[in-house]
DNA sequence: TGGACATGCCTAAAAGTATTAGGCAAACGG
DNA sequence: CCGTTTGCCTAATACTTTTAGGCATGTCCA
């Protein structure tokens, strides 16, 4: 059989190829093997194993979903800045749901510092420049805006506000709406 | 060999508890058969499939989350009402991370429809009488808290909030007051 | 240029999970 | 007490994961 070329970054986008068509929990090695024509075992010279794949995907996501991120922030502040960042989350799940729910895998604390997490969470305290948010209510506050995307984004992925008026697109703008509202005004403790 | 007692329910409650000792994905007919010490198959006749266990396993969260939720929601009102159903999606996840994770589980509409999806969405809709809020954004709102529960108590279950400060119980203190704020004064259209 | 060595995919095999079909014995109803 | 139903069993198939060891292909050096 001639080579068919494995690297671990080739099964690594594959797999994520594999996601979004059937669904994160249906990756698997023997799925992906199929893909390559090629048989089971010779995938595991290239991957440790099925959760390392799974490892892989979810960090590619995340950095993938970093990238769009920071384009969108570029040149934008203020509520333009949490619009455009929220929305890149809300896209990126509709567009890649079988990436966006590898991003949600549970990471092992060093794999998770090493990934992407970190950018993500500076570019949130980077849109709150745009908002008068000393600390701890910063933090607070990045917390919460993490919270509505990622909560947002799961219910609405997860067919939760389909089949009901008002459209989703509606309620998402008007969240956003009341978020930056809030941000505005933020309570004092 | 004696008679094991077998019937769905006692496998469902079964199947909840190892949800919460080893996590819901590990949720496995076989583990369930090794729990009451029986043969894989015998669990056959009380269950169509795996998928059938993970459904009723589901459904029994959220309808044990409903009760809480009605218990809890009894005799309040306004950020009292708010904070007391909050604590419950917190709490009940903590207590039982295994069965929220089932509750996240994607049902079929017609089991969706059957469970108790519908009392927690009227629940919501009680809470937002202590607020002043007409339609359409009373969806919004409802849409939104069920958005920042989920996700609040998604990412910190997931251990995103851990190792830093300030603590976790003092944020979600501070975004359920920033939430009552923001509905009592709700930005209009 | 021809061998030496490393690399890449293979076969083989063991273990775990899911699922179906059919059997035997205990429980139960008349 | 007998017949039927019920409940768990054995047996068998199929798929996924993972390890061990083999053969051929590609690379590099004398």
């Amino acid at each position: 059989m001639a080579y068919a070329g494995l690297t671990p970054e080739r099964l690594t986008r594959a797999g994520a190829e594999l996601a979004d068509e059937v669904g994160f929990d249906q990756v698997t090695v023997s799925a992906l093997a199929r893909r390559f024509d090629v048989k089971v075992a010779s995938l595991y010279s290239h991957l440790k194993n099925s959760q390392d794949l799974k490892t892989r995907i979810a960090l590619l996501a995340l950095e993938e979903l970093a990238d769009r991120a920071a384009d969108a922030l570029a040149g934008r502040a203020g509520k333009d800045a949490l619009t455009a960042f929220a929305n890149v989350y809300r896209d990126y799940a509709r567009e890649h749901p079988g990436r966006y729910a590898a991003a949600q895998l549970r990471l092992d604390p060093e794999a998770a510092a090493a990934g992407a997490g970190v950018r993500h969470a500076r570019m949130m305290r980077a849109i709150l420049r745009g908002y008068d948010l000393a600390e701890p209510d910063q933090t607070h506050a990045v917390r919460m805006l993490g919270s509505v995307f990622h909560g947002y984004v799961s219910l609405e992925t997860a067919g939760g506000f389909s089949h009901s008026a008002p459209d989703s697109q509606e309620s998402w703008s008007r969240v956003l709406d009341a978020l930056d509202a809030l941000l505005r005004n933020w309570p004092a403790s």
